[in-house]
DNA sequence: TTTTCCATGTAACTCGTTACATGATTTC
DNA sequence: GAAATCATGTAACGAGTTACATGGAAAA
């Protein structure tokens, strides 16, 4: 639901059409959310459906009309509930890419410490982009701070995992594929 | 992928069926991740016509019959492909529930810290459950240890949010889609 | 004049979840 | 004898992405 939330948010502030949203997540917000324009325009249409936006056409020359979207006052309750919603809980976060790390002996620790660098390379980058973002205007800023803070924490998590792995040899698989006898219960 | 790679990990260490895979993710990795059972069994499906695993039935009593995967020589190489790519890609987090700090100052101050104070609950009570769970074999207490260091973080830095919180007035609803007086920009 | 930007949309697809269904077996 | 556990599956749905299509306007 926070997709929503986020365009209710924002369409309560101004009205806007669906290009101008997108434009508006996809500069701004980059580094903390993201909102595809396919995506964007299906919630819209949406929550048109529902009853939480309503619609007006603005037409300029002969390009596609813009629908620009208003709160409707159900839509501004919708916005409250989800809001408070969104306060009170905490989403807990995976982590996708530590799976890797659980088998990280499959491979000879050379050829895993590259592989790690070139990670650090990648959190790095994003910590700078990250840094380089401009400020934003009120609570946006939490945000992109708090994007920041967890980056920074990233980074010195993985070098630390780094750090701990330079000692240890190589080991080959443990169990092989082509193994047949192998049976348990 | 990850799923996949997890699976195929697993699978590489031992030989499982899927219930057992699932119990053991669920028991072991929840803090990290999780797999529903009918995902795991699909993946498993999945892989098999894919020649990434075998399988091999074992019949207990009049129960269904467990499905004992193993690893071919296709599905080790997948592995170590999945695993390279996993180790060498950082994948960008998003936190959901950041969308909601936008847009604090929807509510009074009071709200809001009541709202936040809820969160801070949760999310205390997922670092204690976290730091409860027992110690892992090898590399798997890597994950748990970076879960606990994050949500750590988490504790930290929702804290700082809510102190900052405090000394700022109620502010109602800046631009009222029924169209008030009040306008802020 | 060619590229980029503006502005919309649709269809197919992937991934994963929910909810349901089955039936034996062990535990209380 | 009831409840939890073992062990599998299926069907429907939901959310979101990808890739595609359209066409005028502005900028290079």
């Amino acid at each position: 639901m926070e997709r929503e939330l986020l365009l209710l948010g924002l369409l309560r502030q101004h009205t806007m059409h669906g290009y101008q949203l997108h434009e508006l997540i996809d500069r701004a917000l980059a580094s903390c959310t993201d909102l595809k324009k396919s995506t964007a325009y299906f919630l819209l249409e949406k929550m048109e459906k529902a009853g939480w936006v309503t619609q007006t056409q603005t037409q300029a020359g002969k390009r596609p009309p813009r629908r620009v979207y208003q709160l409707t006052t159900h839509g501004e309750a919708e916005f409250q509930r989800l809001l408070r919603a969104n306060l009170s809980a905490h989403t807990p976060v995976r982590f996708a890419d530590d799976i890797g790390l659980a088998f990280l002996d499959a491979l000879k620790s050379e050829e895993a410490l590259a592989l790690l660098a070139h990670r650090l390379t990648a959190l790095t980058a994003e910590l700078a982009a990250a840094r380089a973002a401009p400020p934003h205007e009120g609570r946006l800023q939490l945000l992109i701070e708090h994007q920041r803070r967890h980056l920074a924490a990233e980074v010195a998590w993985l070098e630390s995992v780094i750090a701990h792995l330079q000692p240890s040899p190589a080991s080959p698989p443990p169990a092989a594929p082509v193994a047949r006898k192998t049976r348990r219960a």
